[in-house]
DNA sequence: TTGAAAGCGCTAACAC
DNA sequence: GTGTTAGCGCTTTCAA
């Protein structure tokens, strides 16, 4: 019924040595004899077992994913594609596993409960890959794990970004051109190293124009639709001068800002032009349709799925102090839709 | 270095067997014994190596979840995390894999990939749960499956659903309550089942109030908000009557058409009255808050999840065509907020 | 370039 | 109630 690498032998008239050779494409198997055994493999329909080669080899090909986004943001979306779709490819499987940072002792327990599991690496996006806990834990257990801009700590472990400094300050440097001068921040969560990135590309880009930031438009956001929505709410219900732009930290916000200015009578971007940043599906799909700055979220999710798989940074590694962490960086692009126009 | 099971039998002078039997809560173990297993577990902080058990015994401690859903609506949200919930509470883990029934073989491909890890189950969401090459083949492997709302052939594996027809009743007889009698309608994915049971459910109701449908109002979907949106757009560009609300079938749809409706110049509820469907998290958040039916959607894959791990669905547990296959069904409720007013 | 033997860490089956 | 024995299906030695 069940078909094991030994039936593929005898079928073969090989060993399950050559078999497994086979399998896991090593040298010395001569071509014909390689022919032969993908052949029976192919003709069996074959599936080697994970659990024996598990157990027996230092590999599981199982990628862990760990989450926490209890918004499920478009950004969230993107990571868990890439992640997917790079597995696919190279044939590993993914677990997901959501972590709560706010819940005590949560981050620990996650990764015992995976230990069992063997898992090749661990992908660890924001805000969990700043959360100290789990990175410590993870460490601990020797784990191997590829972080999604972190912000800080950058030779810890391997990691891959974009440039957020950069990204901001060009979409604020777009927002200039446009021809505003007044314009409003909405900030992302604060323990959010890239968050602060964005913000800090933000003050450069003015600061270097000549424009002051007001403080009073700098809004608090927590990257969700609600906060986006409240900061904006709160600052359309004063009585003062208001911006004629507002850059908000992610797409998310933006379009709860969007939906804020309605609120108070106000269109984007006839009264109030609003921009994000992440390029999430639904910023492409809103009313108005969101100009935002792209990351390239899948592609680097994907890219850190190669790095766990790439021999180098197995468990089985072991540490060589040698190498610095790799780091690496992706390409991000300013998308103009319809939510920013000239004041 | 690695603490294995004869590691903690050693330290607690017992035999390995024991181990397994505390373990696997397995009877026939004194209290005190199983006491100061336990406690030799804790001290080693010993985690059983899943390879090992997966491959002597029939179990795998892993769900599978196969999804379709490219444009991550709320829905496949909610499906997630219940089901990464109630896996989490039993010890299991969940494996995610995304299947596209519009590519040839796919489905096929993706079961036989999955086929190595021996999972304990899979959980089929719309709209895969109706893919035949899909069920086919899950069939063909012998696995373990329990479908969510396939509204069809439910007599063929075990499932959970909500009656979809009750409840878009029950929505519908709310519009009329509230004084519609012009009420239009968004369909579904037409290839999803309970997609045809929510119009059937809003067919019998207008009827029951001596009320017409008006064919030209009602609309195709596809369940996202672009097509809620272009289903919205589109009826608010004619020139003739237009009914004063709308029941979209799902909430993605319901935004878009809040949307659509906006770029008309019309506010929801005030000149238009617009419902969903599921209770997406979206719906809440959204300005207008979305009037929908709840729909348990986490509780209902955690159930699933239940009954996968429950040893009767089993792998091993071989066909009894005695019993026939259980069929869950979970409340729905309606949840009123401000997308629906009287007209 | 190939194969034989020895486990990997756990549990099933069977003793006691 | 508890322990012993024998694998699960693969990969790792190491020898040929």
């Amino acid at each position: 019924m069940i078909v094991t690498i030994k039936d593929v032998a005898e079928r073969a008239g090989v060993s399950p040595k050559t078999v497994s050779r086979v399998l896991n494409n090593e040298t010395h198997v001569r071509p014909q004899l390689r022919e032969t055994v993908l052949r029976v493999i192919e003709e069996l329909n074959y599936k080697p077992n994970m659990f024996a080669r598990g157990l027996s080899s230092a590999r599981s090909y199982l990628i862990g994913l760990f989450i926490y986004d209890p918004y499920w943001s478009g950004y969230a979306t993107d990571i868990q594609l890439g992640a997917l779709r790079r597995c696919r490819e190279l044939g590993y499987h993914l677990v997901i596993e959501p972590i709560d940072p706010h819940i005590e002792g949560a981050a620990e327990q996650v990764v015992d409960s995976v230990a069992g599991l063997r898992l090749d690496g661990v992908i660890l996006p924001p805000p969990l890959c700043t959360f100290e806990p789990l990175l410590a834990r993870i460490e601990e257990m020797g784990m191997a794990y590829v972080r999604i801009s972190p912000g800080q700590d950058m030779d810890r472990s391997a990691l891959v970004e974009i440039d957020e400094y950069a990204a901001a300050h060009e979409m604020t440097r777009h927002l200039i051109e446009l021809g505003h001068r007044d314009i409003g921040f909405v900030e992302g969560i604060p323990t959010h190293a890239a968050a602060a990135r964005r913000y800090a590309g933000f003050k450069t880009a003015m600061a270097e124009a000549g424009l002051t930031v007001n403080p009073d438009w700098v809004l608090p956001g927590m990257f969700t639709f609600q906060t986006g929505f409240a900061a904006a709410d709160e600052l359309l219900s004063r009585k003062g001068p208001l911006p004629t732009a507002l850059f908000c930290a992610n797409d998310d916000m933006a379009l709860g800002a969007v939906s804020a200015a309605r609120k108070h009578g106000l269109e984007a971007p006839a009264d109030l032009s609003i921009v994000g940043f992440d390029d999430a599906p639904a910023a492409r799909f809103s009313w108005p349709p969101i100009t935002t700055m792209r990351q390239p979220v899948s592609d680097m999710v994907a890219s850190a799925v190669d790095m766990l798989v790439d021999p180098k940074y197995r468990r089985d590694a072991g540490k060589d102090g040698g190498k610095p962490a790799p780091r690496l960086q992706l390409p991000f692009a300013l998308v103009q839709r319809q939510s920013a126009a000239t004041p």
